[in-house]
RNA sequence: GGAGAGAUGGCUGAGCGGCUGAAAGCGCGUCCCUGCUAAGGACGUAAGGGUGAAAGCUCUUCGAGGGUUCGAAUCCCUCUCUCUCCGCCA
């Protein structure tokens, strides 16, 4: 969330970020219910004094008397104050954070500046087939069996591409301990209040999140929820900064009100698992690990040889803690563009400075040297996610003989080169 | 799942209705002495909020929530977590 007061002294900053950011709030109602809230704080605080000092020694029946009135009236104007400071509350958590001066002011949330191509779209001399086509001629992925024991967007991965998960998740662990960042598995589940104070939405309307009935728990979305609050309510050092995290988790998301979204196979699903990067860091080292991140993420698909560009979040699709946000999108030969022609660009990572707005909502600060305290700063990316991973692998590697190559990379993390049809025995 | 014990400041730990936002120790900070180390002394040292230009004044917080009371770290209720023992189990 942001900071009260700095939303006090800048309204109309906050109020044309939030307009470029596409969210409605009613940010005058949210200041006009902190100001009554904090008349009635002073009022009784004034009364909670009074009763304070009385309470000093032993009072004499008549002061017994004015406290229990004093009493009465303080737990009176407590029941007022409480629902605004809910409202206030629930306000304030939707007003997104501030954003980056370079990020492009639109209102389409496909208008996605493309700020880094690095490769062309990989050339087929033959029709190619996307991942579906391509993962049941192998047989590499079961989704009427998933269906039936799950659910619609489930499936089970059979095979090389069973194998290939575990072989994704060796080959980015490995680029990223180069890196220094600390290996993790994490819960899969947390709590509703960690994913709040992180500025994601466990109950809304369209929420992307599970929860888990009769508990305060919620199925993750990401590892970064489970990283995010490993630190919560800490002040950290100054020196044992910056944190470099990576997790490897299941993430669960609903994927409520996405249907009129590209979904085919397993673009868009239920479960993947994912490894996520996430740093804790001072405000003047933000910007430069986002571009190490980012330049993490680059070197992970480089390497995978996956054609793909970067592009920069405009206001109308940053995601409300992120200050700014890059993708990279993976060259998908057998996803349809929108005009209907095969092959598009789709997302495959994503990676946004979140500034000091996740550390405040859950109380995350550092101290310096000269005990000077302050929010720390929190980054995110994905490392590799593997399923989208694994649709850009298929589709980019997939052989006139109907074959899938594995990508080099991969070799030492597998025990085969080649996606091949299986004999049936 | 059953039985018991517990949860207090950065840490250890006292307090068990009012003078306790909290003894003592450790740690940390500033200063003094010594000055090669080691040791010694003085003072300071929780977080968050309201108000204020600031100094200050003030409120809240002793796991969380509720209750009793003029007054709660202290009494009552509920919950969560930790530890020990038993059971079960990957």
């Amino acid at each position: 969330m942001l900071d009260i007061k700095y939303i006090r002294d800048n309204t109309d900053l906050v109020k044309a970020n939030t307009k470029n950011r596409k969210i409605d709030v009613d940010i005058d109602r949210m200041l006009m219910l902190d100001e009554q809230f904090r008349a009635l704080e002073t009022k009784i605080e004034e009364l909670r004094f009074e009763r304070n000092v009385a309470s000093k020694t032993k009072p004499t029946p008549g002061i017994i008397e004015r406290m229990k009135k004093v009493g009465d009236e303080v737990k009176l104007l407590e029941d007022e104050q409480l629902p605004l400071h809910e409202e206030l509350k629930a306000l304030l958590m939707q007003i997104p954070n501030l954003t980056h001066i370079d990020v492009k002011v639109s209102d389409d949330e496909d208008d996605n500046p493309v700020v880094e191509a690095f490769s062309k779209p990989t050339k087929f001399d033959f029709e190619v087939l996307d991942h579906v086509q391509l993962a049941q001629k192998l047989d590499l992925i079961e989704f009427d069996k998933a269906t039936k024991v799950s659910g619609a967007k489930f499936y089970y991965l059979k095979n090389e591409l069973a194998l290939m998960e575990f072989a994704l998740i060796g080959y980015a662990l490995d680029i990223l301990m180069k890196y220094g960042f600390i290996p993790f598995t994490t819960p899969d589940l947390a709590k509703r209040e960690v994913l709040e104070g992180l500025g994601f939405n466990p109950r809304g309307e369209s929420t992307q999140v599970y929860n888990i009935e009769g508990t305060d728990l919620s199925l993750i979305g990401t590892a970064e929820i489970t990283l995010g609050g490993y630190h919560a309510d800490e002040i950290l050092d100054e020196l044992e900064l910056p944190k470099k995290y990576a997790a490897v988790s299941h993430c669960f998301r609903t994927e409520a009100g996405s249907y009129s979204k590209y979904s085919k196979g397993i673009f868009r699903v239920h479960q993947f698992t994912k490894i996520e990067m996430f740093v804790y860091c001072t405000p003047e080292n933000a910007e430069g690990f986002h571009k190490e991140l980012l330049n993490i993420e680059k070197e992970i698909f480089k390497g995978l040889d996956i054609p793909f560009r970067v592009v920069d979040h405009c206001t109308a699709d940053l995601g409300g803690p992120s200050y700014r946000t890059f993708d990279l999108e993976a060259w998908m030969p057998g996803k349809p563009n929108k005009d209907g022609v095969m092959g598009d660009w789709a997302e495959i990572t994503s990676t946004s400075n979140c500034t000091d707005y996740q550390a405040r909502g859950l109380n995350m600060k550092y101290k310096t040297k000269d005990g000077k305290k302050d929010y720390l700063y929190t980054l995110n990316g994905t490392a590799i996610a593997i399923t989208r991973a694994m649709i850009a692998i298929l589709e980019n590697y997939q052989q006139v003989d109907g074959t899938v190559l594995i990508p080099e990379v991969l070799h030492k993390f597998m025990p085969v080169k080649k996606i091949e049809v299986k004999v049936k025995k």
